[in-house]
DNA sequence: GACAGTTATTTTAAGCTTAAAATATATTTG
DNA sequence: CAAATATATTTTAAGCTTAAAATAACTGTC
């Protein structure tokens, strides 16, 4: 049989091919969950999924954060954030403030409107999460937390071994 | 406590703030192997994620697909494959043949190159896929993969109860 | 205090993504 | 057959994303 009449994945072993299925029901599950909750975001409250986790970044963070510590705790480039805090900013939802003692730095802080919005968004998106994992038992939930929880250090290790 | 002290988790229940934790984690978990296999293509092959997965998709239909199968195939926006498609043909890995008998169709295909740079890069991606889920023991990723079912049912029929 | 290196942020270029509008072609229906 | 409707695709506008280059400001060290 020729190469172009197999299935990508009949070019693995039986493990390999359990873990290849593997990431791709998680991608499948999360690609799922994700597109519901920024169209959610979009039609009910006018915003993207950047902005919304961005606002949580701030919301835990009463002090504010600098544009590192937003790229950080985001998991994005740093380029990235200027964009959305700068839409943001349009929007009146965060606010900047020079950072003292250092002029390269500024602080970004959630503007009252921001709080008052972001508080309110998140009661919905955390219902809609819960919705959509409702049909999971309590201990399929734990189970599944905590599969991920181990999948993500075996992930973060072989990463962290590479470099 | 005013609202501004608490973290957003603190406006769920027990059970809601669990499925909560359990989003937060299959979506650090997937975004690490999404940003992996991204950056693995890219520096070893020169190609996106988005056009490896189109070429999978193509892989797996030796008869070709239209521009709607292939949004569909991947869950993406038809406007979407557009340019995607356009990239790939620009760098001969894919076709596209009128279809016969509806001039509104065309009907995308591998090139012999994109075949061949397909099968050496998807065997390299496995491995890395392989690799990162490789400190799950073999019933783990069992487990893990059936949860994982569990719960896109779950959301499926959410969503699907909505329309 | 000048120079070198480091860190914080923005800009740029390329590509991805979506929803909505626009085109073009097919199909159905009166 | 003509008009209405449906389908396939592309275009458009807005925003997200990255890596790499460019700025700007800070922190040594000599």
């Amino acid at each position: 049989m020729p190469d172009s009449h197999k299935t990508s994945h009949d070019l693995l072993d039986g493990h390999d091919r359990d873990r290849l299925r593997l990431w791709l029901r998680m991608l499948v599950c999360s690609t799922m969950i994700e597109r519901e909750l920024r169209a959610g975001l979009r039609t009910e409250f006018n915003i993207t999924l950047p902005q919304f986790d961005l606002l949580a970044a701030l919301h835990d963070a009463p002090d504010g954060l600098t544009m590192t510590e937003l790229s950080q705790s985001m998991m994005v480039s740093n380029g990235n954030i200027t964009g959305v805090v700068e839409r943001l900013e349009r929007d009146g939802d965060v606010h900047r403030k020079a950072k003292p003692g250092d002029r390269r730095s500024s602080v970004i802080h959630l503007s009252e409107q921001g709080r008052e919005k972001f508080i309110t968004m998140a009661r919905e998106h955390h219902g809609w999460v819960a919705d959509m994992l409702g049909g999971l038992s309590d201990t399929e939930t734990g189970q599944l937390s905590d599969l991920l929880s181990r999948a993500r250090r075996s992930v973060k290790h072989h990463i962290e071994e590479r470099d």
